[in-house]
RNA sequence: CGGGCCGUGGCGCAGCCUGGCUAGCGCGCUUGCUUGGGGUGCAAGAGGUCCCGAGUUCAAAUCUCGGCGGCCCGACCA
């Protein structure tokens, strides 16, 4: 194509609203513009590329048994309130009205439609398993919209459900999934982690995240770069690292200290002298309107997560000043376990074993010493902290890493949920009722895009992937007004067609400075510069990435370049 | 939902505190000349509901109140 008939409004100062790498450059580089808060228009670079994703996607979703289908956005709010998640999704889900006054949504993700679908044709064990998938625009009424592409309203997903008539089934369905995404990931040269992550409120079903490391992400991954145990912070698990101090020895009884206005963990450390690994810190929450107390070893914090799983209610939330003196007579800072009867208490992995440690002794200022668990107290023993940078490794004992990251890819061993709720049964060989098990799986095609400028730019631009750019090569010459440069520009320019390639030519009449500066911008992987040199019969092939310059015949370079991309 | 910042030609900003001529600057855009290997130089132009509404005032981009919108932090994020 020819720039000079292209839109590709590139900017030269950054839009003062975007904040993060991919956003700003998005903007600059002409690929997006906003429409509101978390509403972007995919202008004609935007688009090229994620169609590119999408291509992939769907040749990687094609190859395992996929089947494209597209379902509607609009979605009748009788399918949602099946399921129950109507009410659960609360004020993500965008709702509207008809002329009628009839409930509607925009749909958020599939489950329900699709499972509608399976309920209504599904018959027979024979039928299955299937796997169905679609790319599609999604809806979500975000608290908070941000970063660009990273985390908006609207966007595309390529969600996928399979239907399965055994565990065994869905098991194979998502080891499927799970080695497509990484085929995915890899074409759309992306560096990635796959994680062990939060399997919900649904119960104890598998699934994986998939991430890319940046500091534009939301997420936090725990990794072990040895054995390669690796999972979402709200799932990680680890050894604890060891207490700073060896508890007092022997079997001593809780005793009573004065410590006037020490209230934090902190506090209490310097007043004692002991690390705060010798505290046990108490938390008293509120789960299904009920109170609960939880003890963490003075330095951990609590894993909202695991509670919120544990104590089955995952919008628990922490008591308030009135509650915690009407239950433990004393305000919080001095709250511990010690004689503590009206309510269930649970104790974190990292404090069995230890003994004599310090703990509020639910009296205003004052802490108790030689608090033992099991002895002074009960409670039941739970995994309840989220992992520190340093802890050693499950696995192999070795120290965990903390990452940042973005979520690309997520996969999901559903169970019965939606089979059941919804009422989708087939006969089984035996000709017995038998409700399927599902998987599902999705993909955020934009963030595919977002993850990889994150990834890869410098202070010039964007620097894609030959996947997903959304041309391959740029044809740029220094001067089209010279008449032998526009002729060999055109010439390779035809030449790279021939061969297959997506490419540009840059026919503007502008500076060559200019036509540098936005083709680094836009990210292209390689440029053909023709210039001086074709004099001699050549031309300059430009890596992006490596700024490295090859002096190259004429006749040769779109081969060159055909065989840089393979 | 809590906290902070912001809203002035397409973009980046100044002006606002201390109200007062035709609302400025840089970039971009148009035209002409110039230049031609990393956002050329010169000249002449076009382009504005100063987010919206109400109020105060002889007079409001500027002060007051209300609203809307955007960004960031937190909460939230099957």
């Amino acid at each position: 194509m020819l720039w000079s008939k292209l839109f590709i409004p590139t900017l030269r100062e950054n839009p003062a609203e975007a904040e993060v790498a991919s956003h700003q450059l998005l903007l600059r580089a002409g690929y997006i513009r906003q429409l509101a808060a978390g509403i972007y228009n995919y202008l004609f670079l935007a688009q090229r590329s994620l169609l590119k994703i999408q291509n992939i996607v769907r040749q990687e979703m094609d190859a395992i048994g996929g089947q494209e289908m597209l379902l509607p956005g609009l979605n009748p709010a009788e399918v949602w309130q099946e399921s129950g998640r109507w009410d659960v999704m609360g004020d993500n889900l965008f709702r509207l009205k008809d002329r009628f006054g009839r409930d509607l949504c925009l749909g958020m993700t599939h489950e329900e439609v699709m499972t509608v679908i399976a309920r209504g044709e599904l018959r027979s064990y024979k039928q299955l398993p299937q796997i169905w998938y679609q790319i599609q625009t999604k809806f979500r009424d975000e608290p908070r919209p941000k970063s660009g592409l990273l985390r908006v309203r609207q966007f595309i997903m390529k969600d996928s459900y399979t239907f399965d008539m055994d565990q065994a089934g869905l098991d194979v369905a998502y080891d499927k999934h799970y080695k497509a995404y990484c085929r995915i990931f890899e074409r759309c040269g992306l560096e990635y982690t796959v994680v062990e992550a939060h399997s919900g409120a649904m119960g104890g079903s598998q699934s994986h995240e998939f991430m890319v490391e940046s500091d534009a992400g939301e997420d936090f991954i725990a990794i072990c770069k040895d054995c390669g145990y690796s999972a979402n912070l709200e799932k990680a698990v680890s050894v604890p690292s060891p207490p700073g101090a060896k508890d007092p020895e022997g079997d001593l009884a809780p005793e009573e200290f004065h410590t006037p206005g020490r209230k934090t963990i902190a506090d209490i450390s310097a007043f004692t002298g002991l690390p705060e690994t010798s505290q046990m810190k108490s938390l008293v929450l509120v789960a299904d309107g009920k109170p609960v107390l939880v003890l963490l070893r003075g330095d951990h914090q609590l894993s909202e997560t695991k509670f919120g799983s544990i104590s089955g209610d995952p919008e628990f939330r922490q008591a308030r000043p009135d509650e915690i003196v009407e239950w433990f007579g004393a305000e919080a800072g001095s709250l511990g376990p010690v004689g503590v009867k009206n309510m269930p208490v649970y104790a974190d992995q990292a404090l069995v074993g230890r003994c004599n440690m310090i703990a509020g002794a639910n009296k205003s200022d004052y802490h108790l010493r030689h608090v033992t668990l099991g002895k002074d107290f009960q409670a039941e023993i739970r995994e309840l902290r989220q992992v520190n940078e340093g802890d050693a490794c499950t696995n192999c004992g070795k120290p965990l890493v903390i990452r940042k990251t973005v979520e690309i890819g997520h996969i999901f061993k559903l169970g019965y949920k939606y089979s059941e709720s919804m009422g989708l049964r087939v006969l089984a060989a035996d000709g017995k009722e038998v409700t399927p098990i599902m998987g599902s799986y999705g993909i955020g095609i934009e963030r595919i895009l977002a993850a990889a400028i994150e990834l890869y730019h410098d202070k010039d631009g964007m620097i894609l992937p030959a996947a997903i750019a959304p041309f391959q090569v740029v044809v740029t010459p220094a001067n089209f007004n010279d008449a032998a440069q526009a002729e060999a520009a055109r010439t390779i320019y035809e030449g790279c067609r021939k061969l297959g390639l997506d490419v540009l030519l840059d026919d503007r009449d502008e500076r060559p400075g200019v036509k540098f500066k936005d083709a680094d911008l836009i990210g292209i992987p390689f440029r053909i510069v023709i210039g001086k040199k074709l004099a001699g019969g050549s031309v300059e092939l430009v890596d992006r990435k490596t700024r490295q310059s090859t002096d190259v015949p004429v006749a040769d370079v779109a081969r060159a370049v055909a065989e840089r991309l393979n």
